[in-house]
RNA sequence: GGUUCCGUCGUCUAGUGGUCUAGGACGUCUGGUUCUCAUCCAGAAAAUCGCGGGUUCGACUCCCGCCGGAAUCACCA
């Protein structure tokens, strides 16, 4: 059997967003899947268009996501260039094969002109069809358009149009009549090939077996189909994957529609293996009822027959769902050292001079209340710095505004000398001395914990009183609530 | 306008003629887990399967028509 090789074939025109990645993820778990090569190729074949520093973008996210390439930038191969721009003379020359076969013409009617015609369609309500409106001299020799074309005029490719069958992977079988098929720009007056042409002569040299790309590429496949055949070229299978829809509206998710890059969801603390995950399943499901999959489930469960056809529409807070699964999962199957290499740059600037010991433990407990990486910003402060102490926050608790400040004074009194003697500051001990605590102090746990909790983080919300108080450590708590009692007597 | 695709809870989906009085997940709501927030657990509401015809003993599933939505029609990809 041939060897599987898929691609990954994106312009450098800026970040990948949502809405295109999964054209790069269904090819590498087809690749992975059938233990073939996966490939980055990059189609800067539109020098206006090029972004600076974009190449390195789509790199990163593609790293980061964990789609690994074994052909492209960086990785070698024995098929590159795999920067179009670089792969000129491979397309001149499949060119100049078309060319004498008859099959090519060098057109050099001006922009203006063929503007001209297709308004004078689009008036008239017939289809545009440039072959409607072929040069008279298009049919000159091949030897007289090698040299017009030789001299930098554009070449065409001479359509004969018919009708076309073709199985798309994803689509079923298609079939169109002949008014679809047109002379289409093979080679632009720059001498650069258009996308028309160049993915399919790269594809071609490259072997690439099955192409993943937007539905938007599927009414332009007969004239596809048509260069193939011209070239003597068998085509790869076809996988035309549906859009993804913005939020709102029934619109394909675009940049324009707030569609977020991929490293914008890195950058805001989520997981890789949640996004991959949310994407993956986003059109596409096994037949089970399992949600979560890692990246090797997705491998192997993964099958071509079963993506959608039909446009799914993007759900961020189904993304950070996933994402609260992933950080709980990472915890326990692979640890908190794992999940904890995972947070660097995620901490408040309080927690730069902590060390690392006490960040896990911070982490430790507040894992499972972590929606996104960055939640860790705004939810750990009070474990780095003293907080402000604002009395308005107990005198106005729910739970403490029936409590005079004296019955205040006097919990926290009885708290802090207890809790001054002892040792043993294991979350396990500190729970035993709070329950005693509690009984002693006569009142609701609602009552005597939101104190405790309150007077010590000063937060909407801690973990459990004995693991907040067990990381803070005595000194902390003790002058916290030292503070507190001292600002009430003071009252 | 031509061509092509799509249409099951708010959302992602399961469903390939009877097991569907339509299953799961997100979200929403309710209750539980000695404080908060979250996790976790239990439960609830939520889809006349776009509409109308057929075929059939029987249709979400097959056929036809309609309606609605989308994509595309560049010297962009």
């Amino acid at each position: 059997m041939k060897e599987v090789r898929t691609r990954f074939a994106p312009s450098p025109t800026g970040y990948i967003h949502i809405g295109n990645v999964r054209s790069a993820i269904y090819p590498y778990l087809i690749a992975r899947q059938n233990g073939g090569t996966f490939i980055l190729r990059i189609e800067d074949t539109d020098q206006a268009r090029y972004v600076e520093g974009a190449t390195d973008l789509i790199k990163d996210t593609l790293k980061w996501l964990g789609l690994e390439w074994d052909e492209g930038p960086d990785a070698g191969g024995e098929n590159g260039p795999y920067f179009q721009t670089e792969r000129k003379e491979h397309y001149h020359e499949w060119a100049k094969k078309l060319i004498l076969a008859g099959r090519a013409y060098a057109d050099d009617t001006a922009p203006e002109v063929i503007d001209s015609y297709r308004k004078a369609d689009n008036d008239a309500k017939v289809p545009y069809l440039y072959h409607n409106h072929r040069p008279a001299n298009a049919d000159k020799t091949p030897e007289e358009n090698l040299a017009l074309w030789t001299e930098g005029v554009p070449l065409r490719f001479k359509a004969e149009p018919k009708s076309y069958e073709w199985h798309d992977e994803v689509m079923g079988d298609m079939k169109t009549g002949p008014e679809v098929c047109d002379d289409i720009i093979l080679i632009k007056r720059d001498g650069l090939p258009t996308y028309n042409f160049a993915h399919i002569v790269d594809d071609a040299e490259m072997g690439i077996t099955h192409i993943a790309r937007g539905v938007e590429y599927l009414s332009s496949t007969p004239n596809y189909l048509a260069l193939y055949e011209a070239l003597g070229i068998e085509h790869p299978l076809f996988l035309s994957l549906p859009h993804i829809l913005a939020p709102t509206g029934n619109k394909k998710l675009g940049k324009r529609d707030g569609a977020k890059s991929v490293t914008e969801y890195r950058d805001d603390g989520v997981l890789p293996e949640a996004l991959l995950n949310y994407l993956a399943c986003l059109g596409w499901n096994d037949g089970t009822e399992q949600e979560i999959y890692s990246k090797e489930d997705l491998i192997k469960a993964f099958s071509i027959d079963r993506i959608q056809n039909s446009g799914a529409r993007f759900d961020e807070v189904k993304i950070y769902w996933y994402n609260g699964q992933w950080i709980r999962k990472i915890a326990t199957e692979q640890g908190f050292d794992e999940l904890y290499k995972r947070t660097a740059g995620f901490w408040p600037e309080s927690a730069d001079s902590e060390t690392d010991e006490y960040k896990l433990k911070v982490l430790s407990i507040i894992y499972d209340r972590l929606k996104t990486l960055s939640d860790l910003k705004t939810m750990t402060n009070y474990f780095f710095v003293d907080p402000k102490v604002d009395l308005s926050l107990i005198t106005e608790n729910k739970f403490l505004k029936k409590l005079s400040e004296s019955e205040l004074v006097d919990l926290l009194t009885m708290t802090i000398e207890r809790l001054n003697d002892i040792e043993d500051w294991s979350e396990e001990n500190l729970q035993t001395e709070l329950n005693d605590l509690l009984a002693k102090s006569g009142k609701k746990p609602a009552e005597y914990f939101s104190l405790v909790r309150i007077a010590v983080s000063f937060a909407p919300f801690s973990p459990a009183l004995h693991q907040t108080l067990s990381v803070l450590g005595r000194d902390k708590v003790l002058h916290r609530l030292n503070a507190v009692r001292t600002a009430l007597v003071h009252d």
